[in-house]
DNA sequence: AAGATAAATAGAAACTATTTCTTTTTATAT
DNA sequence: ATATAAAAAGAAATAGTTTCTATTTATCTT
């Protein structure tokens, strides 16, 4: 598995360095979006020398890239979720728990057409987030923070 | 026009002073989103002593009563709109010109059902907006900051 | 396999949007 | 008019994020 975090890297002509992979190892070990603090945190556990700058811009650059997609938070910080799934879509983030599942449901062509008829505009992109609570934590009813 | 923007404040139990209603009355004449800074800068044309923190305070104030909007913009700094419309809607954000205009299309209903049926989670809320080019600037097709 | 080169990183420092704090002022109810 | 609690000024602090420079490292070339 280590073998096809390195090809996403190249993939973007990045070097495979011992850091990149392991941010993507973390974060692909997760099924929860994690902010830069909290991905370095856990790097620290696994290199003495890490600093806050290098994940931060590694974030970015696997963001850009398209490896990584950024989840918009209500508190406006940084996070960052790795998601296999290349088509478009959507995703639903449970409050509790932080964790990201995927959505089919994307009503772009009815958006398209409404701003095409309607306003007369052009549509760019759009941004859907749906933010609930997923099946454990709707059936613990309990919401940390 | 003054006299149903102090209502505004009345119904959220705040008192009706200069600086809140100039505030409002800023945002009111705006078709686009502003953010704190431009607010500012516009509020110090009209009174001689105006503080960064106050802006900020109020528009928060107003963002919580539910008489501005939140716009979720990229750049994750704050902005904020005075929607009229009071149901439930989305908007179209002119990324040329920063033009807001309501949406009406809106796919709860779907994603309640996906949710429900697929993850079996809570849909608690959903966030929508959709980026592009307003009419006008569609027809210029340029692109200002 | 060793050297060359450009990219990546560490660590410190800067930045800046936003928030907090304390004192003074003001709107509103009595 | 007075009392009272909310609002605002102004300064200061906060904290997430970005920038900068020197050093290290991955990768390409020979
Ligand atoms: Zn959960
Ligand atoms: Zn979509
Ligand atoms: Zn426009
Ligand atoms: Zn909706």
């Amino acid at each position: 598995m280590g073998e096809d975090l390195s090809v996403l890297l190249k993939n973007l002509n990045l070097k495979v360095t011992p850091k990149r992979l392991a941010i993507l190892d973390i974060l692909d070990a997760e099924m929860r979006y994690l902010g830069p603090d909290e991905v370095w945190q856990r790097m620290k556990a696994r290199f003495k020398s890490i600093g806050l700058p290098t994940v931060y811009r590694n974030l970015e650059e696997l963001a850009n890239g398209g490896v990584l997609i950024k989840i918009i938070h209500p508190d406006r910080k940084l996070y960052y979720y790795l998601c296999r799934n290349t088509d478009h879509h959507h995703h639903f983030i449970c409050i509790s728990c932080k964790k990201v599942e995927d959505l089919f449901f994307c009503g772009a062509s009815e958006i398209e057409r409404e701003v095409k008829n309607n306003l007369k505009g052009h549509v760019i992109s759009h941004l859907m987030q749906v933010y609930g609570l997923c099946e454990d934590c709707a059936a613990t009813k309990t919401i940390s923070t």
